[in-house]
DNA sequence: GTCTATATTCCGATAGAC
DNA sequence: GTCTATCGGAATATAGAC
């Protein structure tokens, strides 16, 4: 791996650790071996690595996305339930809710790049739910894409509020989803 | 009101708009026109004006409880989710889901009062599911305690996903908590 | 591409006058 | 209780050598 994907890897973890507000490219060249400097010659400011950062998960969810896309509803919707599973084992939270949380003390152009991950999301959980609904595997009576909203903010703040009430209610929040949307109402 | 419940008041503002780690002392001084050693001669810490916001918090959650323990759960959770609606239309998220967010930067202290406070609002979330779904206002299979994850997920998350996928989101997911727990199975 | 060195700014916190 | 003044530290960022 480059430097500079290294760079992405280890601000991208550190914004989900502890936010973008309290980490510093003094983290970043620490783990690295390398001078504060050295980052800043790969990514000017830490604005354009933030924007970097979301720009990877960005890709990463339209490849999950597409890779996904042949597959059946409840399969699509493990694979979206699963990195949020990964980011829980990780002691992490979502970049979505790092941000989100933060979002007073970020420029508007992270902001809209953001705003593209968080659509971009939804619109896939989205689509999951429908083609589930409509060939009978989910049941739901709820607009489709408020559904999707509450299946995604059940995960993005069981990551952050499992952190306090027990990291075994995150398995608990995730299993009762599937399980309501596959009981037969 | 005096310049301590002054300071209070600021700071539970400023940690639920910036994250703990994006305000200062200075700030809370700023909007108060006094000067910044004032503010540590109320509070010796940033840390220690954390735990009383905190401690803040529990009383009032405390107080909202005893105050509506009588009401029927219908109106006791709308008076629930009633206080996230109060937090969105300031722009703000709410205290318990700002400092999970930043939970790996603050000490065991806080941490642990955190903690109390998130224990508190699931006891009573849990308690309100509990009599409503005894006196058959509320319907769902889900555990209680895990179907009170879900409602408070919903709106810790909703607060600060939709800053991003729209406003009116929040209301959309509100009242579908609401929609869900009141339809018959 | 990485380094040293540094400019600048801000933060948390404290000492001591009033 | 609030002030001025200040210390020590850390952060973002840049200039210029290697």
């Amino acid at each position: 791996m480059t430097t500079k994907e290294q760079i992405l890897r280890i601000g991208d973890e550190l914004i989900r650790d502890k936010g973008i507000n309290a980490f510093s490219f003094t983290d970043i060249s620490g783990k690295l071996g390398i001078k504060n400097a050295s980052v800043h010659y790969h990514f000017a400011t830490k604005d354009a690595l933030v924007l970097a950062v979301i720009n990877r998960h960005i890709e990463k969810v339209t490849q999950l996305r597409e890779r996904n896309a042949a597959k059946d509803p409840t399969f699509q919707l493990q694979a979206f339930i699963s990195t949020y599973a990964v980011v829980k084992k990780e002691n992490k939270i979502c970049l979505v809710g790092s941000l989100a949380s933060d979002l007073n003390t970020v420029n508007k152009t992270i902001r809209k790049k953001l705003t593209e991950l968080a659509d971009l999301i939804l619109d896939w959980v989205t689509e999951i739910l429908e083609t589930g609904k409509s060939t009978g595997v989910f049941h739901f009576n709820t607009k489709t894409r408020t559904k999707a909203l509450l299946v995604i903010t059940a995960m993005l703040a069981s990551v952050q509020l499992s952190r306090l009430t027990g990291d075994t209610d995150f398995k608990r929040i995730k299993e009762s989803i599937i399980q309501e949307l596959t009981t037969t109402l």
